[in-house]
DNA sequence: AAGTAAATTTTTTTT
DNA sequence: AAATTTACTT
């Protein structure tokens, strides 16, 4: 039974609750992957389950990467007659449909092709050309986001339209897209991220068939992440559970971070009710952090509503202090965490650092500061491999070769290289597909036919150029089709690269740029040679990969430097982490400001980013900050103040928002001390840059009841909290205590549904535009708008009339 | 039809 | 500031 000898009592029971449904909360750094991975070694070994059986379902490739390795690692040296199934949601469900999508009865066969959110957007572009409307005013990628939410939701278009109230042309404009899109999908065998789930789910509850054999292959199934689902995942893995009920499932409402994709957080905290036999078992023992990190992590998370409470705690020393630092601009921050950075890896380069920032635009400084000062890192996310054009072009004629009545694969390549096709023929042939009610590709055989050419207004250059492509295209599908015969993948491949001119045309360009695609595209055969060693599977999955492999699967967890969002960096830890750009707006990012919720979110994802880091924090801000080449004076984020300030070392030269913040604290108290002693006129309070002037006794008092962990105003005096810090109020507590007054940290300058800069707002007279600046306060203020094709605005608010757009 | 210059947009977060 | 899209030449 050695399985279980490294794992805690909690653990233990988790992995040993084999049978029915189990919810198992997880806090961060609780060993959660250990438990899971465990757990199924420990039912294929110890119950003797049969691993075809098990299911684990994971949201990252690179989580299901993972976990195949470290339960093939934990039952090294057993002969298995199997493999348990260890996959992406996504991954899934292409599994499911591969088989059975027929069954369906919608038109769809199983040749089908995924969409990624570039072709969708695509395609919506062209349906809102085609529907004569102005792109500007409906924007393809906003349309896109609705469809995604409404799909995600479980909604079709036909539910989607029936929702909408009379009157909401908006809404009724973006059905009308809606429903096109899915018709112009269904032409092209195509399906969306979000269809992939909507299909499978809705095959599960038409097929009683299908819904049984997948019932009776999976007997275990377990989901990681489990607070991360949504509707439409709610309803897969509830069909997949339906006859047996070995249900497992992981997660930490407070590490929820996927609200913008419709991730349903009810699922989690409603498991019980659900599945009314629910085991629960809490892992609240944290391994990962110190416990000054778990305080800090603590201290943020304490300030939502709204959350299960859970109580993390830790064996480990208290450990280092949080770094702070605050710089002049985003410049001045990178150098600093760069030159950190030097240091560590000159004490130390077993110390894994991680630089976590809000949004991949940050990423820029970083890079530079690190390659200035020739320290390696490894760049997660913003472009991956399978984004790059050359690896699209190439995906897409592979793409056409397996179901040539893919448009949008078609448009891409179909002068790529250069076949003297230009838009007016492209623009002609569309035409005529459109009046045939046909594909592209049909409309292209029907246009070159010898004996019954199609007729179509196109010059004869033109009409043997689509011959060309014809030609090309034809031999590639032969050569896929042949695939079960002698070719493999990567032959395939080669052709596709070779055979369509696409190679010869970038070695004729000669630049350097042209070296770099083609050695991407090698690249793109080592993986089909790699694809073609480890496994029978052809062609077809191979693209499948290529599809749902994401930046974050490219992950190297043996990097000594890693740059990445804090999104990407959940389930990672590493001993030392920066967490940068501190600041509002930008984290707590500024489209989250408005609403409680979303704010919320973005408290849960530093939550998250906090508690990656195993020894060492570091926090730091700018007081400028760059934005669409615009420079704007930057605010501390309010999540800084939320941090116990007592556990942080400050690293800035001369005065710091965090040295203001101290003073403050202890000119407050003065404050307020006076001011309950009824003196006529005590000390004002200076500025302390959240924005809020505390010039009255009753905000001064406001001030403590809302700072939740400040000194009484008898205790003042500057006078430092010995660690640990005493019992904090709990979010409920202050609740009462403000009178529901709203959030603690809120600040006047910036109220959340103001127009702050970042925000779009519609003039009357100019249209739509950006906020660029904001100066000045109440009836006073000024904004600076730019309008698209005006230019800049000043305006003063209180006259401007503008309205959020 | 292809290349260049000018205008316009971009920043959440992702399978 | 950089990247992408559009408009204008040749």
């Amino acid at each position: 039974m050695d399985l279980l000898s490294t794992l805690n009592p909690q653990q233990s029971e988790a992995v040993q609750a084999t049978d029915g449904p189990l919810l198992i909360l997880a806090g961060a750094g609780s060993g959660k992957t250990r438990v899971i991975t465990v757990r199924i070694a420990y039912l294929i070994a110890e119950k003797g389950i049969a691993p075809h059986n098990i299911l684990a379902v994971t949201f990252t490739n690179k989580a299901a990467g993972e976990m195949r390795e470290r339960v093939e690692s934990l039952l090294r040296g057993q002969k298995l007659p199997s493999a348990p199934l260890i996959s992406t949601f996504h991954s899934l469900c292409v599994r499911i449909l591969r088989a059975d999508i027929e069954k369906l009865e919608e038109g769809y066969k199983r040749s089908f092709t995924i969409y990624d959110t570039d072709d969708s957007t695509k395609v919506i572009k062209a349906c809102i050309k085609d529907l004569g409307l102005d792109d500007k005013q409906t924007q393809p990628r906003n349309v896109r986001n609705a469809i995604s939410a409404a799909k995600n939701r479980g909604e079709d278009h036909e539910m989607f339209a029936s929702k909408i109230e009379y009157g909401d042309e908006k809404k009724a404009t973006i059905a009308k897209i809606f429903r096109m899109y899915d018709e112009r999908l269904l032409t092209a065998n195509a399906l969306d991220f979000d269809d992939l789930l909507i299909k499978a789910v809705r095959l599960l509850r038409t097929s009683p068939d299908t819904r049984e054999k997948y019932n009776d292959r999976f007997k275990y199934i377990l989901v990681d992440e489990y607070q991360d689902t949504n509707a439409l995942q709610f309803a897969l893995i509830s069909y997949l559970t339906e006859k047996q009920q070995n249900i497992c499932v992981v997660g930490d409402d407070a590490q929820s971070i996927y609200g913008f994709r419709q991730a349903d957080i009810r699922n989690i905290l409603e498991f019980e009710s659900h599945y009314p036999t629910a085991k629960v078992v809490l892992l609240e023992q944290n391994y990962r952090s110190t416990q000054t990190i778990l305080d800090a992590a603590d201290a943020i998370i304490a300030n939502n509503v709204n959350q299960k409470k859970k109580k993390l705690w830790t064996a480990n020393a208290g450990g280092e202090r949080i770094s702070y630092y605050q710089a002049y601009d985003g410049d001045t921050e990178a150098r600093f965490v760069a030159s950190k950075i030097e240091e560590h890896q000159r004490r130390s380069l077993s110390d894994r650092i991680a630089v976590l920032y809000r949004t991949n635009a940050q990423s820029r400084q970083f890079e530079e500061a690190l390659r200035r000062m020739r320290i390696e890192y490894n760049i997660v996310g913003g472009f991956s491999f399978y984004e790059r054009a050359e690896v699209k072009d190439v995906i897409a004629y592979l793409k056409l070769a397996m179901n040539p009545f893919d448009d949008i694969a078609l448009l891409r390549v179909v002068n790529t290289p250069a076949r003297g096709i230009g838009k007016t023929s492209i623009d002609a042939l569309q035409a005529a597909a459109k009046a045939n009610g046909a594909s592209l590709w049909m409309t292209i055989r029907g246009i070159t036919d010898k004996e019954f050419p199609l007729d179509v207004a196109m010059t004869p250059r033109a009409k043997q150029a689509f011959g060309g492509f014809k030609d090309v295209i034809e031999i590639l599908i032969r050569k896929a089709a042949n695939e079960t015969g002698d070719a493999s993948v990567s032959d395939i491949v080669i052709a596709a690269i070779e055979d369509t001119g696409y190679a010869n045309s970038l070695r004729a360009e000669n630049t350097d740029e042209a070296a770099a695609r083609l050695e991407n595209l090698e690249e793109l055969v080592n993986a089909a040679v790699d694809y073609d060693k480890q496994s029978e599977n052809g062609l077809r999955d191979f693209i499948d990969h290529a599809a749902l492999t994401s930046d974050t699967d490219r992950y190297d967890s043996s990097a000594g430097v890693t740059l990445m969002t804090a999104h990407m960096a959940k389930g990672l830890e590493f001993p030392i982490v920066f967490l940068v750009g501190l600041e509002d707006g930008v984290f707590p990012h500024s489209r989250s400001l408005s609403e409680e919720k979303d704010l919320e979110e973005e408290r849960r994802l530093a939550y998250v980013a906090i508690t990656r880091a195993e020894k060492m924090l570091y926090v730091t801000h700018a007081m400028h900050r760059r934005t669409y080449g615009v420079e704007f004076a930057s605010e501390p984020s309010q999540f800084l103040n939320e941090l116990p300030l007592e556990l942080i070392d400050d690293l800035s030269p001369g005065a710091s928002w965090l040295s203001y913040a101290r003073s403050a604290s202890t000119l407050q108290a003065k404050a307020a001390a006076s001011a309950l002693r009824g003196e006529a006129d005590p000390p004002k309070a200076r500025n302390v840059y959240t924005g809020k002037t505390y010039d009255s006794a009753d905000a001064v008092n406001e001030f403590f009841k809302n700072k939740g962990r400040a000194e009484p105003p008898a205790s003042a005096g500057g006078v430092q909290r010995s660690y640990p810090a005493a019992p904090r109020e709990t979010p409920l507590d202050r609740l009462r205590a403000a009178g529901s007054q709203g959030r603690p940290t809120q600040k006047v300058a910036m109220p959340p549904n103001s127009l702050v800069p970042g925000t779009y707002v519609r003039h009357d007279k100019y249209g739509r535009g950006l906020i660029l600046r904001r100066e000045g306060s109440g009836d006073n203020v000024k904004l600076t708008v730019s309008f698209p094709g005006v230019g800049q605005k000043k305006l003063i608010e209180k006259f401007a009339n503008l309205e959020k757009d």
